[in-house]
DNA sequence: CCCAGATGTTTAGGATGCCTTCATGGAAGC
DNA sequence: GCTTCCATGAAGGCATCCTAAACATCTGGG
């Protein structure tokens, strides 16, 4: 019963083929095999059995892999408390960040972070909320958000921490009949033309909570994820758009109305393993990221 | 941050020498020596240092070992949770035990135990109640009481679960003064000659209390410690002496007679380190065990 | 229905790691 | 000072782990 084993099992389970495993561990399938072979041999039974042009664990396998969560977050706790024992925190973390929280979030972090022995590594990627939590196999942290919950779909089972709550506003062009109101309700903006969002991507449920209240179905001219994109489109003229307050940029082109009388306000969350969490070095990095988040509102 | 190196930091910890540790797992000094070195080599921090006539662990090679318990205790949980999928437990077992609880327990134990794939090994030894804890680094289950609290001395970061309560009772020869009274009580035995146990061991504490309550010091004419040999002293009428009541055989050549007015009951209680006791076979065993201490009183 | 691509497995061989034996060097204790 | 105990170092045997390359199997599309 070895932790490299237990390790295996679960990476497996998580990433589905022998071959994803093999190139995330930098190994081949052919190592990875033997492994397999070694640790049934080892305990006795069969972990893994052939499925559907693949491998699938037996239910020896699935226990071995459920309890591997367990064994690497010990190990890592002492890697930490070494760590801590050590003093400075030091090590690369690696951050994976939805683009706009990035963009709020990163230039304070990494401004706190000069003169520190801690170097960070950053991915940026544009998902849906339940996509976010998969993107912990590959980085420590993940800054995900969440627009219903205070932890994003999908990442029930990992460590989450809320860094910040960002207002949506809604973005309207300089020129627009309501650009000078202090604020705006859904019933003002349910005949708008509107820059939205594929389903299931950021603001979709806003969207959809003011068709919900207003009990019409608004007219998406046009439906881009990203939101400089949105940005510029608004600044435009062509639209209204939903846009989060701290990550969207100050411009003569268009303004920000805060909006009530829905849910409008994302949680930005920090997510990963919790074997990974432990690490002294992303413990250091998570506190100054929520020192940040506190920062922001 | 391999399991093995901490389960060495751990064990060099308790059994205090390389060379122990070596004897106890079948490998030589050598061995363990050159595994230190990796680990060290590993971490980046001296583990070890050399100190009066052996090594002592660093301030890193403390808090490895001190996080050892966790990481083994987690694997042998997957190990357990396996175990139990598959069903029957099997295996061995290595319990060690305090003669005369054993002489009480065993052969229930073993009886219930035909039949199953459960083996176990005993070994015996009569020990002062705080070396008790000292051997569960040698045996999966350790059989041992304790005469003032629920746990024994030394054994507070162990598991450890109470199998039965026994009364301690007066033994005395069959033609005494006392033999036919239902009962006893101090001051009816502070003049009496004693066959008593060396200080530490089993029932001292109530030959002390004994002279608590009556400011009497007693008689002790001998000193032993088998429990065979004070029924045989005592059956040639050389003097009283206290027994526990399930574990000494009845005779005609001595009586028991229960002690009131002091306490004189015995916890008896397994012990036993958090990881071996997760094994399934360990689990069941203890369960037979508490099931058939259940049934002595 | 057959072929192309993806996936896991097998085998051989090289590199590494682990452990034993034997020898060495200190440190206590008599 | 000698003996004993303890840890360490070097050399060699043996097992383990990994890569590379050939192989086997399955899936799904044309």
């Amino acid at each position: 019963m070895e932790a490299r084993h237990l390790e295996l099992l679960r990476d497996l389970k998580e990433r589905g083929t022998l071959g994803a495993v093999a190139a995330a561990t930098y190994r081949t399938p052919s190592a990875l095999s033997q492994q397999l072979r070694t640790a049934e041999r080892e305990v006795g039974v069969a972990l893994v059995e052939p499925a559907a042009r693949g491998l699938r664990l037996t239910w020896a396998g699935e226990i071995l892999a459920a309890g591997a969560d367990d064994v690497l977050a010990a190990l890592a706790r002492v890697q930490s408390a070494l760590d801590a024992g050590r003093g400075e925190p030091r090590g690369t973390v690696r951050i994976g960040t939805l683009p706009s929280a990035g963009a709020a979030l990163l230039p304070g972090l990494m401004s706190r972070l000069v003169g520190s022995q801690l170097r960070i590594e950053v991915e940026d990627f544009d998902l849906a909320e339940a996509d976010y939590a998969h993107r912990t196999l590959d980085h420590d942290l993940v800054i995900a958000h969440s627009l219903a919950a205070d932890v994003p779909a999908g990442a029930e089972r990992l460590f989450s921490v809320v860094i910040a709550r960002e207002p949506i506003d809604v973005a309207v062009p300089a020129e627009h009949r309501l650009a000078s109101s202090p604020r705006v309700r859904p019933e003002d903006l349910a005949r708008e033309r509107w820059i939205a969002v594929p389903r299931g991507f950021p603001f979709a449920t806003v969207h959809e909570s003011i068709e919900a209240v207003t009990g019409v179905t608004l007219d998406r001219i046009v439906e881009v994820r990203d939101n400089r994109l949105v940005e510029s489109l608004v600044g435009e003229g062509l639209g209204i758009a939903l846009l989060p307050r701290f990550s969207t940029p100050r411009s003569p082109a268009y303004r920000l109305l805060p909006l009530e009388g829905v849910h409008a306000t994302r949680a930005i969350v920090a997510i990963g393993r919790h074997d990974r969490v432990e690490r002294h070095a992303v413990r250091a990095v998570l506190d100054v990221l929520t020192d940040v988040g506190a920062g922001l509102s």
